[in-house]
DNA sequence: GCAGCTAGGGAAACCGCTTACCGGGAGGTC
DNA sequence: GACCTCCCGGTAAGCGGTTTCCCTAGCTGC
């Protein structure tokens, strides 16, 4: 590998010099030594070490960003509008994804702590056990007292900057919408009940049942992903209206009424949660609560960028999207 | 932030024992010393600096990864896959969006090779510019002569260890196909003409067309995305057949043919090409080519690291599916 | 009992870069 | 013309680790 020292031996001049010229610096270089060291830099194919410069600098451009499942769209999306932002602050970006398990999210965080990464977005729900958390807090605590700087794109449990989507409020006034067609009785495929960003949207959708006086919903746990709405999808009752708490257990849903003969609208109807871009074609269109994902994505990575004192919650409301895959009762 | 010296002091050993403790070495220490190390580090909440890490043993334990989009399913999948071949080998994983600028693609792999980074992929098709490709070629020269390594998913024109999807010959078995079912006139969306992906697939697929003697297709040009296939299928003649290049295109002629009343697969058979996974439960059921994405990127990775002297170009073929949204002519 | 080992511990030389500090010459001021 | 600034070049001290080399014990074997 080419060293600085290299282009500064073949240009003929200081190490503090090239470095000055190849990387920015206060300090002005004449011209005549300047074109010498970009010609020598050019000809060598000096790529300065990064390793190296972050440790001389103290400061790293890199920022990492925590995801459950990189081929679920609704984390890709976030990621994806973090890493636009990023971009346009010059960063880099490393992508660590758990598979769903909070053991990895620490395991994760420590490794981009050794890093010494510029900050660290934590993407996804957070889970119901205390024990876990905590951990995770301890974690996090370490990397800042280190001097790194954190955000979360969930729940605002672990003491920073945090972009909180609106998820009881979203599933309340997604069973008022479907309450407003007529619908009384309601399954919720309610996902798994550790996983704090399903048993909210569970929760807001009955809490608003129980206020408008109908019947709670009937409530099927199971796998957060498209194969758990298809099997929840199968123990629903008599219920006109199912509720499925993401887009993707909700496409699942459709495809086991569609298997077992169960038309949409007509027979039941069908709303997610999440307004996934990639599921806008499905048929029948899928209602649902729209969030603007790679916004809030780009938005995390603000707050964990501009460390501020108190630390920052910024509730994102979703927006109920009624499309073809519910119906007003007759 | 606690460096080794902290440890090392507050344990009262020296630098080197700290380090071969924390950091696994050949070399063993007593175990009484290692407990107070160990205690000490814990008790700081030591994290080991990585960069100085890197530059001390001048080999870094991340690899970088290039994609296109990573909010298209096609290349979630491919990272995904890659990432997790990482994760068994403990190593990070930087991800680069180029969101199809081959620029940025260069620009990309220049900063991972300042980074040092152990490898690096090469996600997506390679475009039709011979001065672009050989502005990549150059740098990946530069970054393979520092001893990186690099891999690439898409056409083999880098001269690097390759992944190649089996384009023309997957299309061309599609074709086949739906020849077999007594289609006859065909359109063909077929992207960017430039995209060599695109332009392989649009290309087999018209050469297995002539090989049995039909007429050519209709070939319809536009973007490589969603909105593409929706506006291209716009401008279909009288085909009965539509192959759209890829499945998110698809899913946009699907889309288009259902706004304008045109049934599918009644009036017109349509088929893409990947077997997105998101996509699965898509109404009708999508025909396509299906590829192992995730096996894919995980096998770049693994070509990536093991280097071989001669160039390895692995062929990865694709299987036809039809499904619902194809039809047998009457 | 002594040469010859092998552990295991420490001092210090790097890894490649940044930057505080030093010094010499050109230009401006009185 | 002496003095003071700038301006720009170089020297060298870090940044936080790893690793070579040296040294002291404590063993082994005869």
């Amino acid at each position: 590998m080419v060293t600085l020292e290299d282009v500064a031996k073949q240009a003929g001049v200081s190490l503090a010099t090239a470095s000055r010229v190849l990387n920015g610096s206060t300090r002005q270089v004449g011209a005549t030594l300047r074109a010498r060291v970009e010609r020598a830099a050019d000809e060598l194919g000096y790529r300065a070490n990064i390793a190296a410069q972050t440790l001389a600098r103290g400061a790293s451009n890199v920022i990492g960003i925590v995801v459950h499942d990189l081929t679920d769209p609704y984390f890709a999306a976030l990621a994806d509008g973090a890493m636009r932002a990023a971009a346009t602050h010059g960063l880099l970006v490393m992508v660590g994804t758990t598979h769903r398990d909070p053991e990895q999210e620490i395991a994760y965080l420590s490794t981009l702590h050794a890093q010494r990464v510029r900050a660290v977005l934590l993407v996804g729900s957070r889970v119901a056990d205390p024990a876990v958390t905590g951990r995770l807090r301890d974690e996090l605590a370490r990397y800042q007292a280190g001097g790194g700087r954190a955000a979360c794109v969930g729940q605002d449990l672990l003491g920073v900057d945090t972009v909180a989507p609106a998820n009881r409020q979203g599933a309340a006034e997604l069973a008022r919408a479907l309450a407003g067609l007529g619908h009384t009785r309601f399954a919720v495929l309610a996902g798994p009940p550790h996983l704090v960003t399903a048993a909210d949207r569970s929760a807001g959708f009955a809490a608003a049942l129980a206020e408008l006086g109908l019947p709670a919903p009937q409530i099927i746990h199971g796998p957060f992903d498209r194969d758990g709405g298809y099997t929840a999808a199968q123990q629903v009752g008599d219920a006109t209206c199912v509720f499925a708490v993401n887009d993707v257990m909700a496409v699942g849903a459709l495809a086991a009424c569609r298997e077992r003969g169960v038309r949409v609208p007509e027979d039941v109807s069908v709303a997610g949660f999440d307004d996934i871009v990639t599921l806008r074609d499905h048929v029948p269109a899928l209602s649902t609560v729209r969030l603007p994902l790679q916004d809030m994505g780009a938005r995390a990575l603000e707050l964990a960028l501009n460390e501020t004192d108190p630390v920052v919650v910024e509730e994102v409301a979703g927006e109920v999207v009624l499309r073809e895959s519910v119906r007003r009762m007759p």
